[in-house]
Formats: structure tokens, sequence, C-alpha cells
DNA sequence: CTGTTAGCGCCTTCAT
DNA sequence: ATGAAGGCGCTAACAG
């Protein structure tokens, strides 16, 4: 049984209403001050949350919610944002749903049982429906990564279609015709967004140069690089027309990297590879990746600042959402066929 | 603000010790939880954390603290315990501490503070000493994966000496006498334990077989993937004695794998590879990787029923001490220098 | 089976 | 600057 203001009392004589002012800062005598610090100190007293929590209805706790707990982009993105709060007074609550939505419905209702302040989420429902259950108890919510089509608030993403965009303009501008998405299956928000804006620049490529129907071979499978290994291994020996891959997330370009690895096609060589994530073991491989880079800083950095704007500042009207940029980082991994074509003309190398 | 006991009261007009039953599963009339069934339906009531903790002190929680939430061991572990401890009615509270054993301290008062009714941890700080704090409230804990020196507690160990030993004696048997460690740094428990297996295992070979001072030679670093990349990239760089590198976790495993693949090093080949853990993409690699495997789900399930064990019955006294075999998967990534040298006799490969 | 009552530990006026 | 008193929402023990 863990000591309280009583026995802080009877050790000091101080009434519960001074020591409670010690607890939040009101205005003491310095030698009070130093008596009930004593007091705490020899009882090894801790505030009880749960009382303090009854009255104030504040539990200086942030829940998070993502749907994996082995994803290194949640993990990364989670590790910033509990940074954020903890040099804040916060403590973060982390729940992960297993990318099922209900244990993820369930997981919210843990989090505001736990009496959260507010909520951070990778959503797994494309409804998001669910969230409605945070903001009925005017617990504020901010979605970071995933847009959702049922329930609005505070949301950060990145400009996925874009990025999609980018890299097939890369590769196209690189002379790349037949290539192939590797990619999460399409009910994650994510994917479907880089899948379209990469399929859809080939698209219109289709249309104005080229008179053979030019293919985007779009394969789907889990997020995980297990996954990314089977189904580049799967692509590189079934499909001898491809020259380049792009690989929608980092699980999965590290598992094409192991899986060309394995079968020994170099790349930019053997086929192209076209990354997405500048994090872990592939910032530092060489060849070096091409690869689009989400601001993942900023990510974290924004969904905090949101979120903390509205839990100092109430009110969950007007939700904003902020698309971030990703950038193109240029390696060494896609190949100029272009110049390639050039160099055989020309006699020289292969 | 949410509803109360009193909002149900006004709608079915029975009394507060009434509706308490009916959420702490007290027998009532049927009609009696129909009606208080019904007005949690149209107030979406839910019970308030905060006034429940205060008076019941318990919370159907546990709390979780691990060094880091991106090491994939401790993500895997933490996984089936947050299932187990589900499906048992439990919700699971995550921390993670960076490996810095400050926040580790500050984690577990945030855990003790959610009044968790027992706590699991992979600890950082070697002395353990931090968790008498939870001893102290009567919480029981149980230690996964590293002993502690000054704490006394339930503790699920896998017997890393034994594996470091069998690792060691299996490269010897197929020859290899100048082999490197990969590990983590000596201060992590599991580390120190798998090195120690390694190096003795070596170094009685050299009391008895070999005249020559065989080498260990023991990197360490950080136990991730790239810092298992740049510790094997600089060791086969610049070391072209070593014949075998035993990595002594997963990270350092996948690691390694990626700088022979990027140097052109083939396994077994080139230089033989024994790794660790059977996990994730290394299980699906081929040429299939020989290694150390753990019992993963033993070990989460062990620790789970452990605690089980003392929520249930009480009691913090006399803790047992679990220790787990690790097996020894054979693949193809170390070669056998003495049929090697046969061959080279007989005039065949390289 | 249902109602009454007295706290759980803390915070917050309101006095002093 | 300190003390006294009431109540946050729920539980549990005891009546009825």
């Amino acid at each position: 049984m863990s000591s309280t203001y009583k026995d802080i009392q009877r050790i000091t004589g101080y009434s519960l209403g001074t020591i409670s002012k010690y607890f939040n800062g009101g205005s003491l005598r310095a030698k009070t001050k130093k008596d009930i610090e004593a007091a705490v100190a020899r009882l090894d007293y801790r505030v009880n949350g749960f009382a303090r929590g009854l009255k104030s209805r504040k539990s200086m706790t942030i829940g998070l919610l993502i749907p994996e707990i082995n994803g290194i982009f949640a993990t990364t993105i989670l590790r910033l944002i509990v940074q954020f709060f903890r040099q804040r007074g916060y403590s973060c609550l982390i729940c992960d749903c297993d990318s099922d939505t209900n244990i993820e419905v369930e997981s919210l209702d843990f989090l505001l049982d736990k009496m959260v302040d507010g909520i951070i989420t990778i959503p797994t429902d494309t409804s998001g429906k669910h969230l409605e259950r945070a903001h009925t108890r005017n617990i504020p919510v901010v979605l970071v990564d995933r847009k959702v089509d049922d329930f609005d608030a505070d949301t950060v993403v990145i400009d996925n279609y874009s990025a999609g965009k980018t890299a097939a303009e890369y590769l196209r501008d690189f002379g790349h015709v037949n290539v192939a998405v590797i990619s999460g299956t399409q009910d994650v928000y994510t994917m479907k967004q880089r899948c379209s804006g990469f399929v859809d620049a080939f698209s219109q490529l289709r249309k104005s140069t080229f008179t053979k129907k030019n293919n985007v071979r779009v394969m789907e499978t889990n997020l995980t690089v297990e996954s990314g290994y089977i189904a580049a291994k799967d692509l590189l020996t079934n499909d001898n027309n491809i020259t380049a891959i792009f690989c929608a997330n980092y699980e999965l370009t590290l598992g094409t990297i192991m899986a060309m690895k394995e079968l020994g096609i170099k790349y930019p060589a053997g086929t192209s590879l076209f990354g997405f994530d500048n994090i872990e073991i592939v910032r530092t491989l060489s060849p070096s990746i091409t690869l689009m880079a989400q601001p993942m800083e900023l990510l974290a950095q924004s969904a905090s600042n949101l979120l903390l704007e509205r839990l100092e500042h109430g009110s969950i009207f007007s939700p904003k959402t902020i698309m971030l940029d990703t950038t193109l980082i240029e390696g060494n991994s896609v190949s100029n066929l272009f110049d390639k074509a050039n160099q055989m003309k020309d006699g020289l190398a292969r």
C-alpha cells in the first residue's frame, strides 16, 4: 500500500490543502517546502494518478495507436513523438492492433478508458468511424500517414501521389518502359496513392509516346520484408522484361534488395531499383539506392504540434490537414537506358 | 463531459449500488440488466477508469518495459505477450526507454503510477535496482531475456552461454580456427553470455589442439542492422584471415549478410556465417543461414504464465528462474574446411 | 435482488 | 501562507 497525503500530514503536521499546493505549484514558505520534500523522500511518496485524474480530468498521457509494432516507419515516428511529449511532461501510452480493425476499436476504447488527453494514430480501418468515440468525449485525435474516409480530424500525410509520380517520371526519363511496382494492398491509403501516382504517370506516357502498350505490373503483398522478398523473387524469376522495380515502402525495398542479391541480379546493371524511405540499412548500402524519402522528423513534429495545440487550446473544430513533400534522393540504383543504348551504338561498354 | 452512474440512475431509477453490480458481475434481475444496458447504450456510457482504479486498486493492466521499440526480438516477444493477456482480459501498457537507464526508471514510475497489476520487462540497467520500487508496492515483476544483478524476481532467459559454446563448437568441428564475433557491448547480459560461451570454447581448443594462438576477434557495436553492417564491412575488408563470423543477434546477422553481399563475399564459399535468431527475412534466405534459434513463443509464454501465476496467487517470494534451450538450425552458410582441404588434395574444387 | 452509506486520494474554493 | 470542508465517480459492506 502506498502512502498518501495523510501520511505526509502525519509527519509534517501540514494540512492536506498545503500539501496539495506543494504538488501543484502554490506559493509556500521555504521551510514548508523543505519539510514536505523530506517527508516525500522518506515515504517514497508518489501522487496517485487516479485520484488526481478524478478531479482534474487530465492524465497528462497521450495515446498512440498504430497498426504494427514491427513496422519500422511507424516505430520511428513513434519514438520521435514519445520524445516530443516526454519533454513536455506528457507520457505516452502505446497500442498496436496487429492491423486488425477489431482490435483497433478495442485498443481505442482502452486508451479512452485510460483517460488519455489526446490520441495520435496511424489508422488501420479506412473508414475511421471508430475515432468518433474519441471526439464524443472531446478527446482530440491526430491522424498520421493515412487519411480516413468518414472522420474529420487534424491530419498529417505526405504527398504520396506525387511521390509515386516522381518515381515514375524518374524511371521514364531514364528510358524505363517495362516496370513493376511492389506494393502493399490497395486498401492501405499510402499504397493506393503511391501506386496511383506511379501508374498514372506511366499511363499518360503510353498515350503520348509509345505505340506498344507498356506494362506496369503491380504486385500487392503484405508490408513486410519477407513478403517483399518473396514478391521480388517471384517477379524477377518469372518476368524477364522488367527493367526497373519501384518498391512502395521500406520493408518492401529491403526485401527486394535481398531477393536481387540472392538471385545474383545486380542493380543497376541487371535490374534498376527505386526504393522508398531513407532509413536504416538502406541508407548505407552501396551502390546507394535511389528513393523517395519521407521527412520523418517533420511528420512526427507536425503531428505532435497539432495535438499539443489542441490540448492547450481545446476545440476540436476546423481540423487542419498538413501535406508534406517527399524528397527524391538520387543514388546509383537506376541505370540510364538511353546512355546504355548510346554506348552500344558507339560500341562501348555493355 | 462523459456520463456517470448518476445519469444511468436518472434514466433507469436504479440505485448506484445496483448499477455498480451491473458492471462488476453481481446477480441482477433480467429486466434490471436490460434497463441498465439500454441506458448505457443511449448514453454511450463508459466506466471512469480513474474512479474505478481509485477504489479497486486494480487496473487489469500489465506494464511492458523494453529497451527499444525497434528491436525485432523484443517486439516479437511483446506481441505474443500482449496477445496472451488480451485473451485473459488484461490490457498491456507498452513503454520503451531507448536503452537509457534514466528513462527506464521514469518509465517504471509511469507504469506504477498507472497502477499496473504486474510488469514484464527486458531490463536495460544491469543492476535492476530500480525494480525494487515495484516490489515495494507489491507489484510482481517478471524479467525476460536478461538477468539482473541486484534484484530478485521471476526470470526467463535462454541458455546464452551454451548457445555461444554450441556455435563455437560447430565452427570448430568444421575446421574454423580464425573466427570473429560481431556482438553488442558486453554490458548487455545476453551479449556477454553468448560471447563468453563462444570465446571459452575456443580457448579450450587452443590449450588442447593448436600451437599457434588462435584468434577470436570480438567486435562490439550497437544492436542495430546498420551497426552490424558497418562492423562486418570493417572486419571483412581489413582482416583476411577470418574464415567464419558469429553474429550474436538478429540485427547483427542481418547487417553482416548485407555487408557480405555488398562486398561480393559469398557464404559459405568466401566466409562462413553463423547467425542468431530464426526470424523474419533471415529465415527465408538462400543459401540458408546456420544459426542458433531462440524459442520465442516459449519465452513469451513462460514469462506470461509466471506473471499470471503471481497475479492470481499473490506473493512475490521465492522467485523462479526458467532457462530455456536454444536450437541449432543447420543451414548452408558454414563451409567445412576439412572437406575443402580434402577436395584440394583430391584435385577437385577450389 | 436492490438501496444506503461511507470512503478511495486528491483538488479546490473559502476562510483564517 | 495555511487550514477546513466538500466532492470528483465509483466500489463494497451492510441493510432491507
